[in-house]
DNA sequence: GTTCCATTGGAACGGCGTACCAGAGGGGCC
DNA sequence: GGCCCCTCTGGTACGCCGTTCCAATGGAAC
């Protein structure tokens, strides 16, 4: 592998297989999923095809690295020492991964198929890591771990995915004011449906034009955990504090545009 | 099946856009993602491209019908007269769409790719007017309907989907015992991580190895359905039964094979 | 100075989704 | 019954895609 950290060859700025990853995400985010080609690529990279087969198998690799890449990075920005409960913890981890599908609208999808297609990579680990830990120090019984954070992983993904398409949709209709109108549209379209089929999501229709995503996807979380340390008492009251919507969460204001 | 038409001009099997969808699942279930092409469509149904154009506007339509349809299907199994607790018809209706995606392996990721593309089509209030109905059942507050569902649909369509992406890598091992050795293959290489940087995912490995996916998936769902249940009663404990783990499920063995 | 080889970029290939079109059949009008 | 028109068909062609192949390059090693 080209570990070779050698200086500048023929180009003075190497191609490398870093490089071309970033390369791929900047085309993905300005052009979405379809905007990433090799020709596209080539042109930014100002170089050939081969040269980037060189430093990349196929264009599934390479979605890939993406992938991971922006996995990895919403990973990391864990605040060095931030003491917060597990809860608190979770929350900011599944945010990270939230935000993450919000700025690159492409990864909630590239992300269902990369799992499908190779479950063991380390994209899937990564997540599953980070939030586990805090399952752990929420005091659940080894016995319950990997379900309780399957579940939870679970539930980002799903989440993460919906809120990625809703903000897909959202920047469709123009920046900026583009979100509230496609709560509107949505909500309105709910109302239209049929009255005898869909009742229950005519009644709700009216409470998707004004929510708040995170405070929503929060609210999620929280469902889920108070579930989870559900499981840690087998008897007697859980001492760990219950999950209190957007508890000790002031960090995550809604974006109030 | 394609009939074999000698060279009759007219053909006496009419085509239709339904006859075009059902084509397309068969493909995408015997063949993949990638086995669903025009060529093979045409050649499937013993036609041109401008046949199939002239039922389908373009691929994603027909990939969009093909997952509405599946999706449909999933959710129309409910047995018409199971007066089961709210619950139990949530985890029937989760299960429906469980083994849908177990039966198709390309419809969790053609769900991600869909609702990012078009939320507001028909699958997505299919999901949620199933779900919902149950929430409301439960006895969530009206203000709590629409995060409530969310919540659940989301867990759903993450859990599905990561289950698909097992099930889809054990087939690849082979039929049959491809699941177990999938399911030791993916325990393996976790145990093999760096101790340094995954401490918690190896620890948890040895429960990858032999754990159900229903009744994990459902283990999950009863998380999400503990957190919604204690949304319900601001005071007094739910008279509603607490969903016990498998609580009445006996309807879903596990598939001992 | 010569050799070597990791790396580059361009040309070419097969397959894809899709546009276009010449016609075939059958139902409605006379 | 004869005609026509409009729906529907199936073939051909185009442009773009991912990918392969290969001649050429130029710094490093000797």
């Amino acid at each position: 592998m080209a570990t070779r950290t050698g200086r500048s060859q023929r180009r003075t700025d190497a191609l490398s297989r870093e490089r071309i990853v970033e390369a791929a995400v900047e085309l993905l985010d300005t052009s979405g999923e379809s905007g990433l080609t090799f020709r596209a690529l080539t042109e930014r990279l100002a170089t050939g095809p081969g040269a980037i087969y060189w430093h990349v198998a196929n264009k599934t690799e390479l979605l890939d690295a993406a992938t991971d890449a922006v996995v990895a990075a919403a990973l990391a920005v864990r605040p060095s020492e931030s003491p917060g409960s597990p809860q608190d913890e979770v929350r900011a981890v599944a945010l990270g991964l939230f935000e993450a599908t919000e700025e690159h609208p492409w990864l909630a999808a590239q992300l269902a198929t990369q799992l499908s297609r190779n479950p063991s990579g380390t994209v899937a680990p990564r997540i599953f890591e980070s939030l586990g830990r805090q399952v752990r120090a929420l005091g659940v019984p080894e016995g319950h771990w990997f379900t309780a954070t399957s579940a939870l992983m679970h539930y980002v993904l799903g989440a993460a995915g919906q809120n990625a398409a809703n903000t897909g949709s959202a920047r469709a209709l123009g920046p900026g004011t583009g979100r509230a109108e496609f709560l509107d549209a949505v909500s309105t379209a709910w109302e239209g449906l049929d009255p005898g089929d869909y009742p229950f999501t005519r009644a709700v229709a009216g409470q998707v034009r004004d929510h708040d995503d995170r405070e929503q996807f929060l609210a999620g979380i929280d469902l889920v955990l108070t579930g989870i340390t559900a499981l840690s008492p087998p008897r007697e009251a859980s001492p760990a504090e219950k999950p209190s919507r957007r508890g000790g969460a002031g960090r995550y204001p809604p974006p109030d545009e």
